[in-house]
DNA sequence: ATGGTGGGCAGCCCA
């Protein structure tokens, strides 16, 4: 089983590359993120016709998640509970025999802003929530677009970004306390070339240059990390006309 | 080089 992770930055825009990477990579499960869509605009139709199920929780301009699969999803939830939210940030639902929680988790603008201080709320409250999902659903994925490079591999010139969002310790710390309660980064599971990223900033020709960071991860429970065979990035998709800012994120299962 | 580019919605906000 293929299950990829992709921040599709509008995906009125990019839907267009989505069916076509459908074609050609056939995923079994996809977590969208930054749809930037109202549910009512939702492609439900063109995604259906491409042989995929569909959820979704999005808003109008902003945020805005999705979880495809090839067979049906149920048990959909739309936010952290008990964390008050008008961000849609999260979906969770149950697929295949595994529990799928879809994150894009808050970008944070800069250590100090207030958009900073609601993203390590939120990764709090996350951390609450997970700890109690995975107690439900011992085989449990977490992906998304997690805006946190878990350690200096994952950053193009780390003397540069010290102490930058994205990087900054307490960032780092909330994710190594997600990845505490049960959690392992499957990327780093499997060796991989240096310099490996999963978002670059569409300006200065970042990409051509290759300055990017690795801030799209794949999180497995301890049940199912033994099953990981692999995990790649996709940096074909990023390097298409009018790509997304990132490049999508997938895992091999033997599920 | 404190800019640069892209998406969304209508002169900025957000990434």
């Amino acid at each position: 089983m293929q299950i990829a992770t992709w921040n599709v930055n509008s995906l009125r825009v990019r839907l267009p590359q989505l069916l076509d990477w459908l074609g050609a990579n056939q995923p079994d499960i996809v977590a969208l993120q930054e749809t930037k869509l109202p549910d009512a605009a939702f492609p439900a139709a063109e995604i259906g016709a491409a042989g995929y199920h569909v959820v979704f929780n999005g808003q109008k301009t902003y945020n805005g998640v999705a979880i495809l699969a090839r067979t049906p999803l149920s048990g959909a939830v739309i936010e952290i509970p008990s964390f008050d939210d008008d961000q849609r940030r999260v979906l969770a639902a149950s697929c295949a025999g595994v529990r799928v929680v879809n994150l894009y988790v808050p970008n944070g603008q800069a250590p100090g802003s207030d958009k900073y201080e609601y993203k390590l709320r939120w990764l709090k409250a996350l951390r609450v929530w997970l700890r109690a999902e995975l107690a439900q659903y011992p085989r449990l994925l977490v992906l998304g677009d997690f805006n946190i490079a878990p350690d200096d591999r994952d950053v193009h010139d780390p003397e540069a970004w010290v102490g930058s969002v994205h990087v900054s310790e307490p960032e780092r710390e909330a994710l190594g306390e997600l990845l505490q309660i049960g959690f392992l980064d499957v990327f780093r599971q499997f060796d991989q070339p240096p310099q490996a990223f999963s978002w670059w900033d569409y300006r200065a020709g970042a990409f051509r240059r290759n300055h990017g960071l690795r801030i799209d991860l794949i999180l497995a429970s301890r049940v199912l990390a033994p099953r990981c065979t692999g995990c790649r990035i996709d940096r074909l998709a990023r390097s298409a006309e009018r790509a997304s800012d990132h490049a999508p994120v997938i895992a091999s299962f033997d599920i």
